[in-house]
DNA sequence: CGGGATCCGTCCTGATACTG
DNA sequence: CAGTATCAGGACGGATCCCG
């Protein structure tokens, strides 16, 4: 997820799981590809979708995926401008490891609920 | 991972999910876990064993997670010190998640290995 | 050995303002 | 609507020095 990271990509990438967690520990990377599940949503609606998420962090999660033929970009010509976000196969993939990581978290951390 | 949790661990834990992605996306965290996975380690054998890390960044790691209640410490009261670092239960249950990323890592990230 | 404390630079994050 | 530009603050990362 970080910037720097095409850099230190050949570093990186001597271990398929520090290179997985590197992709997935973006703060909003999870829940970008968890909201898109659902299907095709344009940018406002993701916005509107990830509680707490500004413009620019989803622009920059949304274009590292893109990058990452995590999540696919199709912008219509219309006006106002229309561009819709869905999953690659390749992002839909994630699928299991998300439901791994929801579970865990319903299992081990609804007890710290404040409330 | 963030030291600002802390104070907004209120708005955080709105979502099991995002507390959760909040607790692995450490740089270091999930790594970490993993390698403790194999059994109990000393300090400086997760420090040798953890490519790419430092002193303060595992001793911070560490310390997050131990008041997660994910990672158990022992110290010993030897010359030169022995202190040892296991998972606890909690931290345990982590093991499937990490599976899953682990196998995500190797289906669909292979081909991205330079060399 | 197992850390703690500090300095210091870089990068990431978030909020706000602005544009086609 | 779908972004871009900017700026301040905090997190990260490495190096160094210190202690019991």
């Amino acid at each position: 997820m970080k910037a720097n990271q095409q850099k230190n990509n050949e570093k990186l990438s001597e271990c398929p799981f520090q290179e997985a967690m590197d992709l997935i520990s973006g703060k909003w990377t999870m829940t970008v590809i968890n909201t898109l599940m659902a299907g095709k949503l344009r940018f406002k609606e993701l916005e509107r979708a990830i509680e707490g998420i500004n413009t620019r962090m989803l622009v920059k999660t949304l274009k590292e995926l893109e990058s990452r033929k995590i999540v696919n970009r199709k912008a219509y010509a219309t006006v106002p401008p229309t561009v819709e976000y869905t999953l690659t196969k390749k992002g839909m993939t994630l699928q299991p490891v998300i439901k791994e990581i929801q579970n865990w978290a319903i299992n081990n951390l609804q007890m710290t609920l404040s409330q």
